[in-house]
DNA sequence: GCGTTCTTGTCCATATTATGGACAGAACAT
DNA sequence: ATGTTCTGTCCATAATATGGACAAGAACGC
């Protein structure tokens, strides 16, 4: 293929070959993420990275004997195993952007009264990486901490979507069509919802991944233009009408600009 | 090399071939993780894993690629990158161990005065995974959650070794030779304390890994024999004469029991 | 300055390694 | 029984990862 320009053209620097077998193993890794404590059975994770049965199944099983990934003799499914958090304590804990946004989490949710949310972008998945419960008695739990998604396919990520350059964005979602069938949604949906956050500031879902939500969300910057994070509120349709919805979004945004500074400042 | 048996013979499953350089990509993952955030020189990486130059270079790259490892422009060095947390998240949280051992060790800190560690076995590796200090004004704190280190070389290492099937220990000690150096600490030696630390019921070092202090470990065994865990006691080597040395590990040996207790009863 | 000895990074012919089509068994449904 | 969908395995083959050799940069000595 192109054996052109050893060094970088605009700012990334992807073609490295010599290591098929481990980028295959990192994209099953990420499948496997995503299905967090159940995991997720073989086929699912030959559907979504596309490659063979065999070659899943072999990369799987090795990384079984390395404890890299479980099998859980009950149902069968392939988990992330316990080696990967051994492997992480080699990082310091708490993150930069965490302790930038806690505290506008904190406000924001004690203002709003529904749960806040906090998203990152990790390669074509969002993953929640912090949330805060409301006040208010019927709160949106059922995302957690951990939780990851193809980007696209909740407000958050549609919103992450919506900072990135248009092409980029693009290439993001058609590179997950093949995840979205099981949140029944497709590439043309999720570009007219990218769309339409742009127009707005903010993103939105009527339909919240969980029957009667809906959500909101705002993108957080870094200092050179690029989507960090996305910060969500999730909460009972009935408690986001339209009126409500302008309210909402205009916390959101004031907080983004908060933890924007805070970013910058912790730079 | 050994082509043979291709069912396994005991209790390992270990030889399934197909993924060499998968293998290969966490060996080099797991010597950054000692690293932790400083990281580690490429040449070292190439030393301890016995990998050639060429090869350790691509799989790093190609990693960093992948946002599984980082670059620090600065040192040059290689660490553990952010997507590996990012990974961690898709387990739970608070492991059976911690919850089991956390209330020993708030006792026998208080108890003793001294920080106690708690440093699990993952692979060739010891890795410290919790740490509680103690009241008295003069602690070792060098040792950090995450902290890792080749088996062998901490008082803790020391004690997981000697709680393990001799055979199993000497093959770990050997793998581990090529690590060794960089700790000041060769075969012989290790295979020494650990002989020692069979007839006495805990592992103990005069010399710890921080001048002037003295470590002196348990080892925890899950309910199938296999050991677990270490609890480790490090202190100034002045407040761990002979006499207190005595004390100090009944303390242990006690919280240790009613470690394995807890365990029994989670499982 | 200039050699010496470190280090990291790159190339590419080669053979070792990973690949996936084909097959088989297990579980479940009809 | 017979179909369907899942997981697991085999092995000839092609593609992939390998590592010797080379190059360039950095740090040190003098």
């Amino acid at each position: 293929m192109d054996r052109t320009s050893p060094r970088s053209s605009t700012r990334a620097t992807e073609p490295r070959q010599g290591a098929q077998a481990i980028r295959r193993a990192l994209s099953v890794l990420r499948i496997l993420a995503a299905g967090r404590e159940d995991g997720v059975p073989l086929a699912e994770v030959v559907r979504a990275t596309g490659l063979t049965r065999p070659t899943v199944h072999r990369i799987v099983h090795v990384l079984i004997e390395e404890s890299i990934v479980e099998r859980h003799d009950k149902t069968g499914r392939y988990a992330i195993g316990n080696q990967v958090p051994e492997l992480a304590l080699a990082r310091p804990r708490p993150s930069p952007l965490l302790v930038a946004a806690g505290p506008s989490l904190r406000r924001a949710s004690a203002e709003i009264g529904d749960t806040l949310f906090l998203t990152v972008r990790t390669g074509n998945d969002t993953l929640c990486v912090d949330r805060r419960i409301g006040a208010y008695p019927i709160q949106v739990l059922s995302i957690e901490v951990g939780a990851r998604r193809p980007l696209g396919v909740s407000s958050a990520g549609v919103a992450i979507l919506a900072a990135l350059p248009a092409q980029d964005a693009r290439k993001i979602v058609t590179a997950n069509e093949a995840r979205f069938e099981a949140y029944r949604t497709d590439v043309a949906t999720v570009l007219g919802e990218i769309a339409a956050a742009r127009r707005l500031g903010y993103g939105m879902r009527e339909i919240g991944l969980i029957q009667g939500t809906k959500s909101i969300s705002t993108w957080i910057k870094t200092p050179d233009g690029r989507p960090a994070a996305a910060m969500t509120v999730s909460a009972v349709r009935t408690r986001l009408g339209p009126r409500r919805e302008q309210e909402v979004a205009e916390i959101l945004l004031r907080e983004t600009r908060v933890i924007e500074q805070a970013i910058r400042a912790s730079a």
